[in-house]
DNA sequence: TTGAAAGCGTTACCAA
DNA sequence: TTGGTAACGCTTTCAA
């Protein structure tokens, strides 16, 4: 016969301490308004010991009306070492204020359904990466208490903070940056993969906005991430007369690299290449990879954001620009 | 003056729908042990959606007595593709299963805190990756109600579930390819990287099981993920006499692979090199890289065995072994 | 210095 | 078909 137990709460250890529920909760809260003799102090810590008492979280946050549970949708595509070193000095930033990050799962969920699902748990504030909130979700989520509705993303939301990551910015940058080399017939791969068009998109016209107005051409490069749709890509490039390619990111930059040059076109004679997100292993190809680096952030500054938007949510929503880019040229462009 | 909306509770859509909470419930919950009228139900509804009502998890789940948080403390350490791929097969399929996947940011706590920390939001299950729970731990969640505890690393844990990673067998099969490629004086590198043990030592002591009683010498090489070091190691390669390598994973193998090609050391001809997680980018290089492929478990596997073992908390402990490893030999070995 | 009791938002039992 | 009520575990005010 299996013994289940069962979870001790406060009254089990008030029980075997001999003492009520109250100076359970003052003993191991240790709240100051209240002196507690230092014998059943001990008599406490000891009965919760031995019962290996754990507090209910839900029930507390339930009393108390509040908690301090950051939430963030856990996001759905393999983010890459920048991001989530960022997020890594975020959560240790947050978790420095006292506050407890949860990164949520949603699967299926979309736009508001989200999140409800979100607002479910009752977070003091929450941060959405990407654009899949509307001000209809950031109306749910106020609604239901979060202090804070921080997005991290393209664009900003009626109501909420703002951490614009600018992509435009990306493909301004390398947009700009060919033209300077003098490339004037310049492809812009967009991968095909789905999810990455938050990216890309903006990526891309930030390449045409720095081209307006000259005489350059830019052609959309639709490339999945393998080698046989690089491939395909390759064999038709002399006809395409490109002469210049941002390619979206290092990686995409790698693969396409590769299958230019199994196809005898060099770089960056014929063409110039650049990637984006400044990955070490671009550094390791020959020629080096031209890159544009990105600048997130410090996870510090979110948290204080969050932090002093906690504090006063009355305050006006701060909408910030945080995506710092800038070319780092080696020798593929 | 700015309105504070106060978050609406069940009560309320009661009293905006003239009826009682008990009713809203019934109808919010669609119970079928009992049968509401067709316009009950409708002002129900439109009061709810009218108040942009969201039920309160906490207050539900200590009623119950129960949830369906399925909580994973969030990896620290970047993550590979491979992994994060795992992950969201395994939220996917626990979404499936109505189980609601929580990361939690554990930052700084170690050990039996952490599990402390993590029994308070009383999951029905955890899901441990790595090897950062101990006996004691198990028993904490356990006792608060956990009714699975699943480690996903290299050991088990007593009276937990474990997945086993088994690391050794990817060093085990890189060392024994390159034994049988012919080579006999053997590096292996070891990244410098602090959190990468858990996975590196084990890769190493897999390639010296593979040895084990051959003529062959394993020399560890420590490296940290830069272009310096990997070029201090190559400048003193030829003095090393070693005639192949195992470079942890792909990453670290391309970092080497340029380093070495830059001190005129050839691949393979004079070193046989091999990574591991089969990236796609190790596939772009010239040679194209080794690789020990791995193949993790499918996510909706350990989805069902959470489920059967939330349903029989009392059943024996599975311990599987996950860890598929086999080498893809390319052109660097 | 300690204890009794109320109440946070839900749901489920029992009555009406 | 609906409503009252108790209970989940915890904190805090008020009394003793």
């Amino acid at each position: 016969m299996v013994q289940i137990p069962n979870t001790p709460t406060s009254a089990d250890v008030a029980r075997l301490a001999g003492v009520s529920r109250a100076t359970v909760s003052y003993v191991l809260n240790n709240t100051s308004a209240v002196r507690i003799s230092e014998p059943t102090r001990r008599r406490v810590h000891e009965a919760a010991r031995e019962l290996g008492y754990v507090p209910h979280a839900a029930a507390r946050s339930l009393r108390a009306g509040h908690s301090r549970m950051v939430l963030m949708p856990a996001p759905a595509i393999p983010v890459g070492p920048l991001y989530s070193g960022f997020l890594n000095e975020l959560q240790w930033a947050l978790g420095r204020l006292d506050y407890t990050v949860v990164q949520y799962g949603t699967v299926g969920l979309q736009g508001d359904e989200a999140a409800r699902a979100w607002a479910e748990l009752r977070p003091v504030a929450v941060l959405v990466p990407g654009a899949d909130l509307g001000p209809q979700g950031v109306g749910v989520l106020k609604r239901s208490g979060a202090r804070a509705v921080v997005t991290l993303g393209p664009g900003s939301v009626d109501g909420a903070h703002a951490l614009l990551m600018d992509h435009d910015a990306v493909g301004h940058c390398a947009g700009a940056h060919l033209y300077a080399r003098g490339r004037r017939r310049i492809g812009v791969v967009v991968p095909e993969e789905s999810g990455l068009e938050a990216y890309s998109r903006p990526r891309l016209a930030g390449v045409l906005q720095a081209l307006r107005g000259t005489d350059a051409t830019v052609t959309e490069l639709p490339l999945a991430y393998t080698e046989e749709s690089a491939a395909r890509l390759a064999v038709r490039w002399r006809e395409s007369g490109l002469d210049a390619v941002f390619a979206y990111n290092d990686e995409y930059a790698m693969l396409l690299m590769r299958a230019l040059q199994d196809e005898g076109v060099r770089v960056p004679e014929d063409v110039a290449l650049i990637g984006a997100d400044d990955l070490m292993l671009g550094r390791l190809l020959r020629p080096r990879l031209s890159t544009v680096h990105i600048d997130l952030p410090s996870g510090r500054d979110l948290a204080e954001l969050v932090d002093r938007a906690v504090r006063d949510p009355s305050g006006e929503p701060e909408v910030h620009k945080v995506l710092g880019a800038s070319v780092v040229r080696r020798e593929s462009s």
